[in-house]
DNA sequence: ACATAAAATGTAAGCGCTTACATTTATATC
DNA sequence: GATATAAATGTAAGCGCTTACATTTTATGT
């Protein structure tokens, strides 16, 4: 591999002018920066990235820990999140933290130890205080998916409230009124957010939040499944089921059709997240949409102004979710 | 951040010292060793990665390229590499190619001029002659899920032959006689072998191939109702669909269910891959499933194996299908 | 044409490590 | 205890760049 002291050789200029017409800044005249120019092209010189960074002090790379590189959440996140990088020539260093304190910190640690000028978190098990301990580290991040007072300009988050109260309130309008509630692990701001959203819709029409009527999930489809065996026993009579997320949303509509119950027509219900498949079963499952693709672009974004000094398109913290009408619901007469 | 020659100088040693004690590979004695190890400590020193590659000429990472970041059958692939890396202290470098040329060949520059070590390639668009001419450079790297015969030993490819077999003979042992077909894009290989695999099966059910029951989809769900609608004009009379992969097979279902046909009952359907939703949709889709886990996993150890000499379980470049038995297909009498 | 300021280029010192080689220290042999 | 040998440690060069500063060239004004 050809070096920028074999380019300069062949240019005939030092290895500062080599450098220069490489990081287009200082002023080279056209001439010497043709000649350079050439003189790469010929040797097929390719900068050493590596030299580079530790040169620079900046490694052109951030880090991305989610909590899957799997499943149909995190998909469409990375995906924003590289398009935006790549354009700008940054790369993305990736890793899992699955949801485990421990290897949430170590993925931490390692993706710091490989100079990463910054970060981009999806992380659910590590503690409030370890990342505002973080935060006074040299390496900045930014967390998706998760609030934190302290720490609220760096968070990039959907409104969970309003989402919760969207989807009830959708409910509520066709005429439902038995509703019962599947929630996600309440220790999970999201899933008290949704709650609470789902509390105020149900107050806004006069009903009242049913304890008997609720389940506390885990945000995987088998709670859900779970959920919904133990609401139908213990009270039969809800013509409309909100769940916390399109995953358990999926395992109840299992767990209901192994106990005969028809749907829509019995049976109606909604998720939450809009995950790519809530389209592919049936009824085809109405949800809220979570612009997850458009929040990973905007914590790139994030990056790329906090750390990168580029200018990029206004930055936003706060997302908005959307109803999304399928077939799962019908109407309550 | 400290620097080796802050521990060198707290620990009293030389820098040579520290490194070998970080290296733990040369001889030094266990009490400066000792001397070393709590030196660091007391500095929280870590390691700059860039210099350590610099330095050595090795950057402890792997680039990944793939078609999609997204999508039910990345996801897996990626979660199975990275586990591997990560637990050797390698990281993964990822970028999208988007099943364009184009891009494809720029993603590998990209990585390539990352001073990556090696390079896990899955690609489509990019040519074979490109391939060879690349595995003339030093750059070692592994392709995912394509066959080209001079670079047999590094191709990590399904027996997707034998899958086509399975999925058509499995149907046929179910007592359908009429099968239609929805092809992937010919141009590519895997979507041959599986076309030759159902072949093959038919052949020894003394069943001929009928142009007029296939259709040529592209594996996008889009061409799979195409196909349907295509076929279910042309030929009323089949009684099963083999699909070469689970979204077309979803596409399909999708238009059957548009033209009133009951699954399974009026219409046996098969899919290829075993991607994770197919449990989801209703009736839950019978198809092959395709080891991508695994076989993300084999490329990595192929890696660790040929690039940082490590030893890894015995490396296989061929994997097999088998057949997931679900709900989509009943028995024809 | 000459002094002066501005622009272009060159020089050389790092960035934080690894590693070949040199030197010192410990261990074994007689 | 002197010598040969092996083990532990130190010295210093270099990995391929960037960049402050020094120097040279060019442009500007009179």
């Amino acid at each position: 591999m050809a070096t920028i002291y074999e380019v300069s050789k062949l240019a005939g200029v030092s290895l500062a002018t080599v450098s220069r017409v490489m990081n287009n800044n200082a002023n080279v005249t056209d001439v010497t920066r043709k000649k350079v120019m050439s003189a790469m092209a010929e040797l097929g010189y390719r900068p050493n990235s590596i030299a580079q960074s530790l040169a620079s002090n900046c490694s052109n790379s951030v880090g991305l820990l989610v909590s899957e590189l799997s499943g149909p959440f995190y998909g469409p996140m990375m995906g924003g999140i590289e398009t935006v990088f790549r354009a700008q020539g940054k790369h993305v260093i990736i890793a899992a933290g699955h949801s485990d304190q421990k290897q949430e910190e170590q993925a931490i640690e390692f993706l710091i130890s490989r100079n990463c000028d910054g970060l981009i978190l999806h992380v659910e098990a590590v503690t409030d205080e370890y990342l505002i301990e973080l935060s006074k580290g040299k390496t900045p991040f930014v967390v998706l998916n998760r609030y934190i007072n302290e720490l609220a300009d760096r968070c990039i988050i959907l409104d969970n409230v309003h989402g919760g109260y969207l989807a009830t309130k959708y409910v509520l309008e066709q005429g439902h009124k038995e509703l019962a509630y599947i929630s996600g692990p309440l220790w999970k701001k999201d899933a008290q957010d949704r709650l609470a959203g789902h509390k105020q819709a149900l107050r806004e029409h006069n009903l009242d939040f049913n304890e008997q009527l609720s389940y506390e999930g885990n945000f995987m489809e088998d709670s859900g499944a779970h959920g919904f065996t133990h609401l139908y026993r213990s009270a039969h009579n809800f013509t409309a089921l909100v769940c916390a997320n399109d995953e358990m949303a999926t395992g109840a509509m299992a767990s209901a059709r192994e106990h005969h119950i028809n749907m829509p027509s019995q049976l109606s219900i909604i998720g939450f997240d809009n995950v790519f498949f809530t389209r592919h079963i049936s009824p085809a499952l109405s949800t809220i949409n979570y612009p997850i693709d458009d929040m990973g672009k905007m914590a790139a974004n994030w990056i790329l102004s906090k750390v990168y000094k580029k200018t990029t398109p206004k930055l936003q913290t706060l997302f908005e979710p959307e109803l999304v009408i399928r077939q799962s619901i019908i109407r309550h007469q």
